[in-house]
DNA sequence: CGCGGTAGTTGGGACTACCAACCATGCCGT
DNA sequence: ACGGCATGGTTGGTAGTCCCAACTACCGCG
Protein backbone atom coordinates (compact mmCIF):
# COMPACT_ATOMS: atom_id res chain seq x y z
CA UNK A 1 0.00 0.00 0.00
CA UNK A 2 1.44 3.47 -0.96
CA UNK A 3 -0.95 5.64 1.39
CA UNK A 4 1.66 4.02 4.38
CA UNK A 5 4.65 5.48 2.79
CA UNK A 6 2.25 8.63 2.33
CA UNK A 7 1.58 8.90 6.03
CA UNK A 8 4.97 7.88 6.87
CA UNK A 9 6.61 10.49 5.06
CA UNK A 10 3.90 13.19 6.17
CA UNK A 11 4.56 12.10 10.11
CA UNK A 12 8.12 12.17 9.32
CA UNK A 13 8.55 16.02 7.64
CA UNK A 14 5.82 17.01 10.49
CA UNK A 15 7.87 15.97 13.30
CA UNK A 16 10.84 17.46 12.16
CA UNK A 17 9.09 20.77 11.14
CA UNK A 18 7.92 20.96 14.75
CA UNK A 19 11.65 20.59 15.89
CA UNK A 20 12.10 23.59 14.50
CA UNK A 21 9.25 25.15 15.42
CA UNK A 22 9.52 24.28 18.93
CA UNK A 23 13.65 25.03 19.01
CA UNK A 24 12.56 28.78 17.75
CA UNK A 25 9.76 29.65 20.17
CA UNK A 26 11.99 28.04 22.82
CA UNK A 27 15.05 30.65 21.93
CA UNK A 28 11.94 32.97 21.94
CA UNK A 29 10.00 31.75 25.36
CA UNK A 30 6.97 31.04 23.21
CA UNK A 31 5.49 27.84 23.14
CA UNK A 32 4.42 25.80 20.09
CA UNK A 33 0.99 26.68 20.61
CA UNK A 34 1.60 30.34 21.47
CA UNK A 35 3.97 30.28 18.36
CA UNK A 36 0.58 28.78 16.32
CA UNK A 37 -1.49 31.59 17.74
CA UNK A 38 1.12 34.55 16.87
CA UNK A 39 0.58 33.08 13.14
CA UNK A 40 -3.12 32.75 13.14
CA UNK A 41 -3.18 36.45 13.98
CA UNK A 42 -0.99 37.71 12.06
CA UNK A 43 -3.38 38.60 9.34
CA UNK A 44 -6.82 38.32 11.39
CA UNK A 45 -8.59 39.56 14.97
CA UNK A 46 -10.70 36.97 16.13
CA UNK A 47 -12.49 36.12 19.58
CA UNK A 48 -11.54 33.68 21.85
CA UNK A 49 -13.98 31.31 20.43
CA UNK A 50 -12.27 31.29 16.98
CA UNK A 51 -9.06 31.53 18.21
CA UNK A 52 -9.88 28.34 20.13
CA UNK A 53 -11.34 26.76 17.68
CA UNK A 54 -8.25 27.00 14.74
CA UNK A 55 -6.43 25.80 17.27
CA UNK A 56 -8.80 22.81 18.45
CA UNK A 57 -8.43 23.84 22.22
CA UNK A 58 -11.09 23.98 24.49
CA UNK A 59 -11.85 27.95 25.12
CA UNK A 60 -10.93 27.95 28.69
CA UNK A 61 -7.14 27.19 27.38
CA UNK A 62 -7.13 30.22 25.91
CA UNK A 63 -7.61 32.53 28.61
CA UNK A 64 -4.07 31.76 30.47
CA UNK A 65 -2.49 31.85 26.88
CA UNK A 66 -3.59 35.24 26.30
CA UNK A 67 -3.42 36.40 29.70
CA UNK A 68 1.08 35.16 29.26
CA UNK A 69 1.27 37.10 25.88
CA UNK A 70 -0.98 40.17 27.03
CA UNK A 71 1.26 40.46 29.92
CA UNK A 72 4.00 40.67 27.37
CA UNK A 73 2.45 43.03 25.27
CA UNK A 74 2.27 40.99 22.24
CA UNK A 75 -0.96 40.40 22.40
CA UNK A 76 -4.29 42.32 22.76
CA UNK A 77 -7.86 41.75 23.77
CA UNK A 78 -10.52 44.40 22.33
CA UNK A 79 -14.23 44.74 22.93
CA UNK A 80 -15.97 43.20 20.39
CA UNK A 81 -18.49 45.60 18.76
CA UNK A 82 -21.23 43.52 17.70
CA UNK A 83 -21.68 41.25 20.64
CA UNK A 84 -20.45 42.47 24.30
CA UNK A 85 -20.09 38.95 25.17
CA UNK A 86 -16.78 38.66 23.31
CA UNK A 87 -13.18 39.40 23.13
CA UNK A 88 -11.55 40.09 20.58
CA UNK A 89 -7.84 38.82 20.39
CA UNK A 90 -5.06 40.99 17.86
CA UNK A 91 -1.28 41.35 17.73
CA UNK A 92 0.16 44.30 19.26
CA UNK A 93 2.64 46.00 17.05
CA UNK A 94 5.54 44.28 19.25
CA UNK A 95 3.99 41.06 18.90
CA UNK A 96 3.48 41.57 14.73
CA UNK A 97 7.20 42.59 14.97
CA UNK A 98 8.18 39.60 16.99
CA UNK A 99 6.19 37.12 14.35
CA UNK A 100 8.24 39.16 11.73
CA UNK A 101 11.46 37.80 13.13
CA UNK A 102 10.14 34.66 13.97
CA UNK A 103 9.26 33.99 10.24
CA UNK A 104 12.58 35.05 8.76
CA UNK A 105 14.23 32.68 11.65
CA UNK A 106 11.74 29.89 10.47
CA UNK A 107 12.82 30.50 6.94
CA UNK A 108 16.27 30.67 7.78
CA UNK A 109 16.07 27.54 9.60
CA UNK A 110 14.14 25.52 7.29
CA UNK A 111 16.63 26.94 4.33
CA UNK A 112 18.78 23.31 4.30
CA UNK A 113 16.23 21.41 3.89
CA UNK A 114 13.94 23.36 1.41
CA UNK A 115 17.35 23.98 -0.70
CA UNK A 116 17.45 20.65 -1.53
CA UNK A 117 14.42 21.04 -3.96
CA UNK A 118 14.74 23.10 -7.22
CA UNK A 119 12.30 25.67 -8.05
CA UNK A 120 10.23 23.33 -9.96
CA UNK A 121 10.35 20.69 -7.08
CA UNK A 122 9.54 23.27 -4.75
CA UNK A 123 6.33 24.19 -7.03
CA UNK A 124 5.29 20.84 -7.37
CA UNK A 125 5.96 20.18 -3.30
CA UNK A 126 3.53 23.52 -2.79
CA UNK A 127 0.95 21.94 -5.19
CA UNK A 128 0.91 18.67 -4.07
CA UNK A 129 0.68 19.47 -0.39
CA UNK A 130 -2.03 22.33 -0.92
CA UNK A 131 -4.59 19.61 -2.58
CA UNK A 132 -3.47 17.70 0.29
CA UNK A 133 -4.67 20.16 2.58
CA UNK A 134 -8.02 20.58 0.68
CA UNK A 135 -9.22 23.59 -0.41
CA UNK B 1 10.41 34.44 -3.22
CA UNK B 2 9.30 30.48 -3.47
CA UNK B 3 11.11 29.28 -0.38
CA UNK B 4 8.20 31.72 1.43
CA UNK B 5 5.15 29.60 -0.10
CA UNK B 6 7.11 26.28 0.54
CA UNK B 7 7.66 26.90 4.36
CA UNK B 8 4.38 28.07 4.55
CA UNK B 9 2.97 24.94 2.92
CA UNK B 10 4.88 22.49 5.09
CA UNK B 11 3.82 24.28 8.64
CA UNK B 12 -0.18 24.33 7.32
CA UNK B 13 0.05 20.39 6.55
CA UNK B 14 2.53 19.77 9.60
CA UNK B 15 -0.18 21.65 12.02
CA UNK B 16 -2.54 19.59 10.33
CA UNK B 17 -0.57 16.32 10.77
CA UNK B 18 -0.35 17.33 14.65
CA UNK B 19 -3.87 18.11 15.12
CA UNK B 20 -4.68 14.05 13.40
CA UNK B 21 -1.85 12.90 15.93
CA UNK B 22 -3.12 15.11 18.79
CA UNK B 23 -6.52 13.55 18.45
CA UNK B 24 -5.83 10.09 17.83
CA UNK B 25 -3.84 10.26 21.03
CA UNK B 26 -6.27 12.30 23.05
CA UNK B 27 -8.94 9.53 22.61
CA UNK B 28 -6.06 6.81 23.53
CA UNK B 29 -5.05 9.26 26.68
CA UNK B 30 -1.62 9.45 25.07
CA UNK B 31 0.34 12.79 24.56
CA UNK B 32 1.78 13.79 21.07
CA UNK B 33 5.10 12.92 22.78
CA UNK B 34 4.49 9.58 23.70
CA UNK B 35 2.45 8.54 20.63
CA UNK B 36 5.99 9.78 19.43
CA UNK B 37 7.77 7.80 21.70
CA UNK B 38 5.83 4.71 21.02
CA UNK B 39 6.15 5.43 17.06
CA UNK B 40 10.31 5.71 17.49
CA UNK B 41 10.19 2.29 19.90
CA UNK B 42 7.87 -0.01 17.35
CA UNK B 43 11.51 -1.04 15.56
CA UNK B 44 13.74 -0.44 18.39
CA UNK B 45 14.92 -1.16 22.08
CA UNK B 46 16.72 2.22 23.05
CA UNK B 47 18.55 3.66 25.97
CA UNK B 48 16.55 6.71 27.84
CA UNK B 49 19.32 9.05 26.54
CA UNK B 50 18.98 7.73 22.99
CA UNK B 51 15.32 8.35 23.03
CA UNK B 52 15.99 11.68 24.73
CA UNK B 53 18.01 12.58 22.13
CA UNK B 54 15.17 11.21 19.39
CA UNK B 55 12.67 13.53 20.90
CA UNK B 56 15.30 16.49 21.37
CA UNK B 57 14.38 16.13 25.34
CA UNK B 58 16.16 17.10 27.86
CA UNK B 59 17.01 13.35 29.70
CA UNK B 60 15.39 14.42 32.98
CA UNK B 61 12.02 14.67 31.12
CA UNK B 62 11.69 11.12 30.10
CA UNK B 63 11.71 9.49 33.64
CA UNK B 64 8.24 10.82 33.82
CA UNK B 65 7.20 10.05 30.58
CA UNK B 66 8.28 6.40 30.84
CA UNK B 67 6.98 5.72 33.99
CA UNK B 68 3.58 6.76 32.91
CA UNK B 69 3.56 4.49 30.20
CA UNK B 70 5.51 1.76 31.90
CA UNK B 71 2.38 2.00 35.00
CA UNK B 72 0.03 1.39 32.51
CA UNK B 73 2.20 -1.22 30.67
CA UNK B 74 3.14 -0.46 27.53
CA UNK B 75 6.35 -0.13 28.03
CA UNK B 76 9.00 -1.94 29.89
CA UNK B 77 12.73 -0.68 31.06
CA UNK B 78 15.28 -2.86 30.36
CA UNK B 79 18.99 -3.36 32.01
CA UNK B 80 21.71 -2.59 29.38
CA UNK B 81 23.91 -5.54 29.07
CA UNK B 82 27.00 -3.30 27.78
CA UNK B 83 26.10 -0.55 30.48
CA UNK B 84 25.38 -0.92 34.25
CA UNK B 85 24.15 2.65 34.54
CA UNK B 86 21.95 2.34 31.25
CA UNK B 87 18.41 1.71 31.25
CA UNK B 88 16.72 0.47 27.93
CA UNK B 89 13.17 1.09 27.24
CA UNK B 90 11.08 -0.90 24.54
CA UNK B 91 7.48 -1.80 23.98
CA UNK B 92 5.29 -4.65 26.05
CA UNK B 93 3.33 -6.66 23.57
CA UNK B 94 0.61 -4.79 24.60
CA UNK B 95 2.25 -1.42 24.01
CA UNK B 96 2.94 -3.16 20.12
CA UNK B 97 -1.06 -4.17 19.98
CA UNK B 98 -2.05 -0.56 21.14
CA UNK B 99 0.54 1.03 17.97
CA UNK B 100 -0.32 -1.19 15.71
CA UNK B 101 -4.14 -0.25 16.05
CA UNK B 102 -2.93 3.35 16.16
CA UNK B 103 -0.94 3.19 13.39
CA UNK B 104 -3.95 2.16 11.43
CA UNK B 105 -6.35 4.59 12.84
CA UNK B 106 -4.05 7.01 11.45
CA UNK B 107 -4.06 6.18 8.15
CA UNK B 108 -8.20 6.32 8.07
CA UNK B 109 -7.54 9.80 9.41
CA UNK B 110 -5.72 10.63 6.97
CA UNK B 111 -7.12 9.11 3.77
CA UNK B 112 -9.59 11.99 3.38
CA UNK B 113 -6.49 13.53 2.65
CA UNK B 114 -4.32 11.22 1.23
CA UNK B 115 -6.83 10.09 -1.22
CA UNK B 116 -6.88 13.16 -2.71
CA UNK B 117 -3.57 12.22 -4.43
CA UNK B 118 -3.29 9.67 -7.17
CA UNK B 119 -1.12 7.05 -7.53
CA UNK B 120 1.33 9.16 -9.37
CA UNK B 121 1.12 12.38 -7.14
CA UNK B 122 1.66 10.33 -3.69
CA UNK B 123 4.86 9.01 -5.04
CA UNK B 124 6.03 12.27 -5.95
CA UNK B 125 5.26 13.47 -2.83
CA UNK B 126 7.22 10.95 -0.91
CA UNK B 127 10.19 11.87 -2.98
CA UNK B 128 9.69 15.18 -2.28
CA UNK B 129 9.71 14.55 0.91
CA UNK B 130 12.31 12.61 1.34
CA UNK B 131 14.43 14.97 -0.26
CA UNK B 132 13.49 17.45 2.15
CA UNK B 133 14.67 15.20 5.63
CA UNK B 134 17.89 14.94 3.72
CA UNK B 135 19.36 10.91 3.76
C1' DC C 1 43.04 3.73 43.33
C1' DG C 2 41.06 8.06 42.31
C1' DC C 3 38.84 11.47 39.48
C1' DG C 4 36.27 13.47 35.87
C1' DG C 5 32.58 12.31 32.86
C1' DT C 6 28.14 9.99 31.72
C1' DA C 7 23.27 7.59 32.76
C1' DG C 8 19.30 8.19 35.03
C1' DT C 9 16.34 9.96 38.87
C1' DT C 10 14.32 13.39 41.87
C1' DG C 11 12.37 17.84 43.14
C1' DG C 12 10.76 22.35 42.14
C1' DG C 13 8.64 25.63 38.97
C1' DA C 14 6.22 27.53 34.96
C1' DC C 15 3.14 26.25 31.46
C1' DT C 16 -0.51 23.52 28.97
C1' DA C 17 -4.94 21.42 28.60
C1' DC C 18 -8.90 19.52 30.28
C1' DC C 19 -13.41 19.69 32.83
C1' DA C 20 -16.96 21.64 35.69
C1' DA C 21 -18.91 25.61 37.63
C1' DC C 22 -19.84 30.26 37.22
C1' DC C 23 -21.37 35.31 35.50
C1' DA C 24 -22.86 38.22 31.80
C1' DT C 25 -25.02 38.82 27.76
C1' DG C 26 -27.73 37.45 23.66
C1' DC C 27 -31.73 35.45 21.51
C1' DC C 28 -36.18 33.32 21.17
C1' DG C 29 -41.04 32.20 21.96
C1' DT C 30 -45.02 33.39 23.82
C1' DA D 1 -41.47 42.43 27.40
C1' DC D 2 -39.91 38.81 29.96
C1' DG D 3 -38.51 34.07 31.26
C1' DG D 4 -35.59 30.62 29.92
C1' DC D 5 -32.08 28.51 27.30
C1' DA D 6 -27.87 29.09 24.72
C1' DT D 7 -23.38 31.24 24.12
C1' DG D 8 -18.76 33.80 25.33
C1' DG D 9 -15.35 34.04 28.59
C1' DT D 10 -13.18 33.37 33.15
C1' DT D 11 -11.91 30.77 37.27
C1' DG D 12 -10.31 26.83 39.95
C1' DG D 13 -8.67 22.31 40.28
C1' DT D 14 -6.04 18.39 38.40
C1' DA D 15 -2.86 15.80 35.55
C1' DG D 16 0.74 16.02 32.46
C1' DT D 17 4.92 18.20 30.13
C1' DC D 18 9.28 20.03 30.10
C1' DC D 19 13.08 22.51 31.94
C1' DC D 20 17.03 23.18 35.25
C1' DA D 21 19.83 21.99 39.19
C1' DA D 22 21.29 18.64 42.35
C1' DC D 23 22.20 13.98 43.37
C1' DT D 24 23.61 8.76 43.09
C1' DA D 25 25.61 5.03 40.55
C1' DC D 26 28.66 3.53 37.40
C1' DC D 27 32.37 3.89 33.61
C1' DG D 28 37.05 4.40 32.17
C1' DC D 29 41.50 6.42 32.09
C1' DG D 30 45.83 7.62 33.98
Amino acid sequence: MTSDAVVEALVRSSWRVMGVLTRIGAENDLSLTQLRVFGILVDRRLRMTELADYLGLDKSSMSGLVDRAERRGLLARGKNPDDRRAVDVYLTPAGLALMERLLEEGRRALAPATDRLDAKQSAQLVDLLEILLGE
